[in-house]
DNA sequence: GCTGGGGCTTCCCACCATGGGAAGGTCAAG
DNA sequence: CTTGACCTTCCCATGGTGGGAAGCCCCAGC
């Protein structure tokens, strides 16, 4: 079996987190130091390895290093209330939506603008004059329009 | 009329661009380097605040800086064919739906878990049942399990 | 025993786009 | 001339992640 004491190569192919991101994680007290060999070599036990794929779970489910923090810490308390999990998970869901809602505004705004672009080889194109100087909205003559930014959540690497 | 030579600060307000960021786009390229004064400070015309403007609406877009520079490239080219910028735009309109399928995939699954989670003081809850050991799929028995990770597009700022 | 190759350690660098702030020069109004 | 708002450059931090160098460790094969 591949039970018991491992090297953090072999956690990292057990957890699905990278060696690096172990390290990282200890640097930053997400994760308590491991232990170590004599020679230094990290160490970790099945225990470890079941709260590294914890880790590796919660990112793949957009959560930042800092949402896993508290999710941790939920997790190793017994006298948790499910109430708090269930909050930091609506509030992540919220965040999604929101980014979602983001993002598909600017695909969609750009697919219409796509759509009314000839594609051929003239150089006239709507999209650059939209750029250029966008059409104010027929709803919405320009009043007091808001000057924001879309609002940051969430990019997330391959691995 | 607010028209002529602007300092920096000045072309930032007209344009949406802070002006930490007109002067990083500057050193890396994306514009031309500005006119300055005698005494060193830069000066912007509107033909410039022109491009800023341009520049911040496709990244109101969620186009990348290096987007960005392939959009101005084309831009500038009187002799462009629209078909470039068309394949541009849906280039990342595909991008930006990719990551929406992502995000949508962690909202919705995070949302169902919530949903079986009682959310009162007791501590059992499915959230982190799920993260420990997540349930295999009922259509998908584990078999030949993909190790892959979101894949990363976008995070924006407020501004 | 010695050697080679693969693994481990730490440390620094890069990415992307953005903001913060320090130290110092400039300009216009009072 | 002073004051305060503005400008300049330069460095640092963010969040996660990977790349890579320099040096140590361990095991298998000879």
């Amino acid at each position: 079996m591949t039970t018991g004491a491992m090297n953090i190569g072999d956690a990292a192919r057990a957890s699905g987190v990278s060696a690096k991101m172990i390290r990282y994680y200890e640097d930053t007290a997400l994760i308590p130091p491991a232990a170590r060999t004599a020679a230094g070599y990290r160490v970790y036990s099945d225990q470890d390895i079941h709260m590294l794929r914890f880790i590796r779970r919660a990112r793949d489910l957009g959560f930042s290093v800092e949402g896993i923090r508290e999710l941790l810490g939920l997790w190793r308390d017994r006298d948790r209330h499910s109430a708090d999990v269930k909050r930091l998970a609506l509030a992540h869901v919220a965040e999604l939506r929101q980014k979602i809602r983001e993002l598909e505004d600017m695909a969609s705004t750009l697919e219409t603008l796509a759509a009314s672009c000839h594609g051929n080889d003239r150089p006239d194109c709507p999209i650059l004059s939209e750029l250029e100087a966008p059409a104010a909205p027929p709803t919405t003559p320009p009043h007091v329009r808001s000057g924001k930014r879309p609002g940051a959540v969430l990019k997330r690497k391959a691995g």
